[in-house]
Parts: structure tokens; C-alpha cells; sequence
DNA sequence: GTTTTTATGTCAGCCATGTTGACTTATATA
DNA sequence: TATATAAGTCAACATGGCTGACATAAAAAC
């Protein structure tokens, strides 16, 4: 009886194959971001902060409407997060030079402290991960993870 | 002067690519879990809903204690969704036979047909990610979120 | 130059889902 | 018989989504 399961057979992605690919998302994710959330904890703050401060930290002097697009939430939701991130000194809100109805979102010096330290134990769990996987895999990782996310953010994603 | 990017590079682990690897994730399980969202919205439930479902539909039979020990709450945050699964007919609690102390889980022929409505889609996107990907890729993707997993859930699932 | 649209902020209230802490019940085990 | 365990419950609280309505300033259109 022939091996149904070699890597190469066009079958690979029956039932089992895809509730896999769900479950390791799943625990990877939940694991991903537990360590994060018990910092954040501390800080009085909860997930929505960490992704405010790591995309801000990652497009200095972008836009409100910019960061909304990414989160996907809601400018009533993003302004609780943002407002207090401002009112506790850990992102600075500047008019627009060219619109100047815009507010370029910044992270103060204080702000890139909390984002770093908030991010290394991420960084370190997927260089691990990355390191016992390899190259190839790493690859491979990406290009299922950029097939998962909608047409509009995987173009903007591909090259990146 | 040389391609730094080759995957045979040991220094494919610089900042960018960490960077990249962590943003993709997040993406990915914005939109994964976006549609189920939107589905369980129009029943009054949440995404809490789909988990408790999803994997009582996966282990059926399993014991509180089990799920509590996938999903990673409190009995108090779970038995508040598990309850209204179970009053709403989605659900099954049968005292276990061995240990009778144990409520055993199921899923109604309600419960099944609801879960299978919400993770069709999340099957479809991933088939399809999987399918332009191709089987190497499927196979380094798995490889690497099962090296984010915390080290208990990955023995338990990395012959999965 | 006036009107309209856009970018942003704000107030109020609702819902889902996580938390802690205290307590109960039934059953298994020592 | 005493203790430990599996599960459920009540109460209160926080985070972070949501809707709807409204305000302000600046850009863009007319």
C-alpha cells in the first residue's frame, strides 16, 4: 500500500492536514503573546497597547487612519489605547506638514524602551524557532502565513 | 559584492527578518479569524465560542479539565461560554463513567453542524494557502509555529 | 469665498471575555 | 471517615471590541 502521506502526494491536504495547520496556529499564537500580556499587566496595559506601540515603533510618523487600516479596529477603540500611550509619555502625537488636520504618530525615547522590551521575548522565541527549523522552513513559513492574509495586505507584504 | 538574502545565510536571522516573521503573524491570524468572527456574531457568540466548540468537536468526550488545559483560562471564564453552549443545544455534559465526577464533552448534531460551518472558511483559506504554497513550504510552516509552541504542547504535538 | 468633505477626537453606553476570590456539591481516594 | 479532586456558581472587576452621535479644524471642491 502505497505511502499516502509523502510530502510530494497532491492528497496532503486532506482533513487531518488542514485541523493541523488550524491547531498549530492556534497554540502558537496563544504562546506567542502570552509572555507580552503579563509585561504589558504590569504596565496597567493589555494587548491593544503592544500592537499600537510595535506599529508605531515600526512607521515613525505615520497616521491615525494608517494605523487604523492595520489594526482593523474601530478610531473610538485604537483612541482609549492611544490616548493613554500619550498621556503617559510613550508616543507623541505632531500635526501633519503637508495636513495638517493629520496627527504623525511618534514613539518617545521612553516609548522605544517599553516597545523593545515588550518585542525581545517574541524576537527570541521565533529566532529560536527559526534557528531549530532552518532556512527552508523558514521560507516556507512565510509563504503560507502570506497566503493566509486577505489579496489588499498580501501584495503590500509580499517583498517585504 | 555578495547576496546577503540567500536561505543559506546563517545571518537570516537579523532584525528584518524577525521583524517580518512576527508582523506576518499577526496579520494572518487577524484575518483567520476574521469571517468566523462575524459568523458567530449573528448566534450571540464570540470567538470564545468558536475555541470551546472547535475543540470539544476535535475530542469529543474530553473533560472540562482537558479544555481548560488547551484554551488556557479559568473554569469561571470558560463555564460562562461552555453554559450557554450547552443551554442552547450545542453542547453535551454526560457525567464520565470511570470517574463520575468528570462532565464529559460533546457536540450536538447542532453543535457539529455549527462548527463545521465556522471553520469551513478558515479550511478554505488555509487549503488555498497551502495549495499555492506547495507541500514544502506546508511542511516548514508546520515545522516552524510548532518551534513557537511552549515546550509541553510541542511534544505532545509535534507527532500530530 | 462659501460649502463640503476629510482626519481626528470625544462622550456615552453596550457586549464579549478575560481576571480574582469565595463557596458548593458530588465523587474518588487515602 | 477524612481529605482531595472535578466541576459548577456567584459576584465584582478590567480590557478591548462595538455602535451612534457629535465637535473641530483643515483641506478640497464649487
Amino acid at each position: 500500500m502505497a505511502d499516502i502521506k509523502t510530502s510530494a502526494n497532491p492528497l496532503f491536504l486532506r482533513e487531518d492536514e488542514l485541523r493541523r495547520g488550524i491547531e498549530l496556529l492556534f497554540y502558537a499564537y496563544r504562546d506567542f503573546t502570552a509572555e507580552p500580556d503579563a509585561m504589558l499587566a504590569n504596565h496597567g496595559f493589555g494587548r491593544a497597547h503592544h500592537r499600537a506601540i510595535y506599529f508605531v515603533g515600526r512607521n515613525p510618523g505615520m497616521t491615525v487612519s494608517a494605523l487604523l487600516g492595520i489594526l482593523r479596529i474601530t478610531k473610538q477603540s485604537l483612541n482609549r489605547v492611544l490616548g493613554q500611550l500619550v498621556r503617559e509619555g510613550f508616543v507623541e502625537r505632531h500635526a501633519g506638514v503637508d495636513d495638517r488636520r493629520q496627527r504623525l504618530l511618534r514613539l518617545t525615547a521612553t516609548g522605544v524602551d517599553l516597545e523593545r522590551r515588550l518585542s525581545e521575548n517574541q524576537r527570541a522565541r521565533l529566532a529560536r524557532a527559526y534557528r531549530e527549523a532552518g532556512a527552508d522552513a523558514v521560507a516556507g513559513y512565510q509563504r503560507v502565513l502570506l497566503g493566509i492574509i486577505n489579496e489588499g495586505d498580501r501584495e503590500k507584504l509580499a517583498n517585504g
